[in-house]
DNA sequence: AAACTACTTTACGTTTACGTAAACTTTATC
DNA sequence: GATAAAGTTTACGTAAACGTAAAGTAGTTT
């Protein structure tokens, strides 16, 4: 047994915070297919799944469109004939060419930011040496406000 | 000494595969400053680099609007006084926390990337045991294909 | 029953990141 | 010196991803 069955918009708009808006732009390029009780909508928890996706999706620079796709794909697949399948498998190694050159894009931005970070730090040595010579009679109310 | 001192527009466009447009519209919002010869555009490593990390960015997800606030604040921080510094540190912590994020999501792609893989691969299997089983005289002919 | 809250549809507006066309200038090549 | 190749400005167009009213409905609390 799952956690929850079913969820409204603003249920899910607040644990994934997204505006409700957003939600129903998400239905209406068919990325969610909630059921309607009378006019409100009912989330599955698939739907919660592929919210969660959608978003995933977003931070990793996704498109809706090519989020969609994937979607649409994998659910042919389910039901799927050879080639299907084997375009699938195809898709999936090109989707983890793309994974390895994010890898490789935030490896290159963290070794940049050390040395941002690093020279940072160095120019605050600077100023706290400039200071010091300056004004050498603060120094022992600077030391205690440095913690 | 570098590679090359300065680049004509046609051949960063060539080198990053983007359109002279988008360099351009780049220099537009002032995240590329090239001199001129005449009208022309003179680029300088220094914007080369920075060609490159605005497209990294993109990959990342980034706008061009937080990799302008990035260059400014680095340029800003380079004159910078201790609360410029200050503040540049900070924003380093932050950026770290994303690309954390990011990191999470990757792995959590390649992790479901892996799953379906495995299940297309099982739907494969399947299938080829269907096949056998409807069509057992074709086996030899089959088998060859496969290669 | 009145008011409040959550939800709905319809539809126009906005920002971002370019594409595309037109008309012109500069630079290299034959 | 003609002509092509590469570069330029100006300006309108567009797709994506929502934001933002406006105006109505459905259930629920007081």
């Amino acid at each position: 047994m799952d956690i929850k069955q079913t969820y409204s918009i603003s249920e899910l708009a607040k644990e994934f915070d997204v505006t409700t808006r957003s939600i129903r732009f998400y239905e209406d390029q068919e990325l969610l297919r909630p059921t309607r009780r009378g006019q409100t909508r009912i989330f599955s928890s698939k739907d919660r799944v592929r919210l969660k996706l959608i978003l995933r999706g977003k931070r990793m620079g996704f498109s809706l469109a090519e989020t969609k796709e994937l979607f649409d794909l994998w659910d042919e697949t389910l039901s799927g004939n050879e080639k299907q399948l084997l375009k699938m498998l195809t898709i999936l190694e090109n989707k983890r060419a793309q994974l390895e050159q994010q890898k490789n894009d935030i490896a290159q931005a963290e070794m940049e930011m050390d040395t941002a970070e690093a020279r940072c730090r160095e120019a605050l040595a600077e100023l706290q040496k400039k200071k010091k010579q300056q004004a050498p009679a603060n120094e022992e109310a600077r030391q205690t406000a440095e913690n």
